[in-house]
DNA sequence: ACTACATGAGAAAACCTTTTCTCACTTGAC
DNA sequence: GTCAAGTGAGAAAAGGTTTTCTCATGTAGT
């Protein structure tokens, strides 16, 4: 008992010394300090701070709290040799404006932070050398995965993720054959606001739109189609707020009756065909309806009047990404395939009708 | 199976074995296999790959050669725990929408990525328990550095950072006594715009701003006063469209000489002033020349006509802050103190005045 | 009194690198 | 023919943890 009492103090002195000589960081607290100070050894006191392996229930708790008492933290790299878990994962965009990167993120590290995983933020542009550098270092640091997203569900990082040894979830953005993927149900999200459009009683509802080949444009014009008719045309054109000031000269410029509704791929465009409809007088909610995509809230809430829109949910994507990814990580089983997740109506002042109660005012 | 997924949610820190079978990882190339396949030792493989210690060329060129082969890649987990350096950074910020975050992170990574180091981004919204998590997760994941940065100069985050035993650096927020802090010159800024104003012959040039509580907004209004003088008043009131389109309301109400020039705190209040001036009737900018602040793309670029604005060089910060942040950690020393940055004016069609080539298209 | 076993705790290996130290061998000079 | 110096390469330690194995002690059973 002595003996090892003596032990027990010589040795944290000698460590301090040579520490303090050689650099001018002040050395960490260590395991060796917390097993020096408990007087135990080293096994022992990470047995305690574990809970793992048998000791006297005096001793577990003596550790533990001399190990809180002096400050002590694991060394995560010292632990992620040994355990081959770093408890950090990587989230691979190249969506510049991070519009819906941001959400994504915010879900993923909602979700994972509780389990102690950090997040590697890396924004590669569309540059496939960039791309590489990153994923490179990303697995150099050892990440328990990665999660690759972007701004288009139907493009292609410009990188190969598909024979990676650590697991790949794609959240947004299409992935490879055998890949894990998350992505919103568009058709059920445009069908969510033409029904309601139609539920409010409007009959002549146009729907003005990005480029026809994004995937997801198609994808919302055919729930459109389906739900509304082919009374009116489908105006495909950019994301823009311009397009969708043009669209709306277009559509008014016709001989004929006038739509009462208008269902916009992005709240930009909604924005747009506000703008243009209120300089032709023309009232929203009164005498159209307006509904946008994306529920960007800098835009869509700032419209005059604020948009009803369709939210992605992308931070429950984000979450649901992050989960299946360390799921993934500790060898769970995850069936591969694309999961569509639900939109949602976000109800605000440009539609009429009965105002919902839900006035969306998330992230 | 069953068993499985119990004992992984119990002890996430298993061994690999369990995770092969599920068909995870396989083993990773170490060191070894790249000394056993070019028959040296392994500390000659070190030092042949690293470029160190004495050995003839022909041997170093036959380890680089066969480790390129066979894909090896150093692990940086093994690595950091040697060198005590994990070529990692935090990038800590309660700005979640992102607007100032996104660029400042940009910088960072791309004055960091030259370097290896990879950025762990944490926002943490207002919440002190969070932030001291994600900081907790940071030290343990035995960062170099962190940065901190936010959607407020005056504003401190939720959680201090002054004795931690990694450097820290602020940008665009403010850090505490002895600290590096990075900012935009906002003064510098706002008179940028003002004489740019007057130069193109304005002289009835009013301010439409923020709150006056954000020291920002004082700054501004400080050297807009210096500049044009005081005989237009400075409206403060919050940071929206609306509230731009309810100044430019009041002063058109106003008995007396319209203003010739509005010079706004930010790229929304300018977009609701240029949206209530286009309503009024009034000529942007024929009649009325706009400059706005922040170059905010999407709000700037989309308004009608495209907004003047004051850029303040985010990106370039976060480089710099990145650059600081990699020299603490490497022990090179910094001087303490608040360094600002100057602003650029960026110059699109809201103006009038012969137009400069200058068309601003970053990010 | 002697075996069988349960209990508490420590020693040592392993994870992957880098670095320092040591060793064997060659070369040229006296 | 010996010595000094230089050269190429390997052995071993270190970094902080976790885990397996081993050991000593005490307790119960016959």
């Amino acid at each position: 008992m002595t003996q090892r009492l003596v032990k027990a103090f010589l040795k944290p002195l000698q460590k301090e010394d040579s520490l303090n000589i050689s650099g001018g960081k002040r050395g960490r607290i260590t395991i060796h300090e917390v097993a020096a100070a408990a007087a135990v050894s080293i096994s022992t006191a990470s047995k305690a701070l574990n809970d793992t392996g048998r000791m006297g229930a005096e001793t577990r708790e003596r550790v533990k709290r001399i190990a809180g008492e002096i400050g002590y933290r694991p060394n995560a790299l010292a632990r992620g040799l040994l355990s081959k878990r770093s408890f950090t994962i990587g989230l691979l965009t190249n969506d510049t404006y991070g519009r819906f990167t941001l959400p994504v993120m915010a879900g993923i590290s909602d979700a994972l932070v509780d389990h102690g995983v950090s997040v590697f933020l890396c924004a590669i542009e569309d540059d496939p050398a960039l791309a590489q550098i990153h994923v490179d270092a990303m697995l150099d640091k050892q990440v328990d995965g990665i999660i690759a997203t972007g701004k288009r569900l139907d493009r292609r990082l410009p990188v190969d993720l598909s024979n990676l040894h650590v697991p790949v979830v794609y959240a947004f953005t299409e992935g490879t054959q055998n890949s894990v993927t998350f992505r919103s149900d568009d058709e059920q999200g445009a069908r969510l606001a033409v029904e309601w459009l139609a539920k409010i009683g409007r009959r002549r509802i146009a729907h003005i739109t990005g480029p026809e080949d994004f995937f997801s444009v198609r994808e919302r014009a055919g729930a459109y189609h389906e739900v509304a008719g082919h009374r009116e045309p489908v105006l495909y054109g950019v994301w823009s707020e311009s397009w969708g000031h043009e669209a709306v000269e277009k559509l008014w410029k016709r001989p004929g009756e006038k739509p009462d509704a208008l269902f916009c791929g992005n709240d930009q465009i909604a924005r747009g065909a506000a703008d243009a409809l209120r300089e032709r007088g023309v009232k929203v909610p009164q005498d159209v309806s307006l509904i946008g995509f994306d529920n960007w809230e800098i835009v869509a809430a700032q419209t005059r009047p604020p948009l009803t829109t369709v939210d992605m949910e992308l931070k429950e994507l984000g979450r649901q990404a992050g989960l299946t990814v360390l799921a993934l990580a500790e060898g769970r089983p995850v069936e591969p395939g694309v999961r569509k997740l639900p939109c949602r109506l976000i109800v605000r002042q440009s539609c009429g009708g009965r105002t919902s109660d839900d006035q969306g005012n998330e992230i």
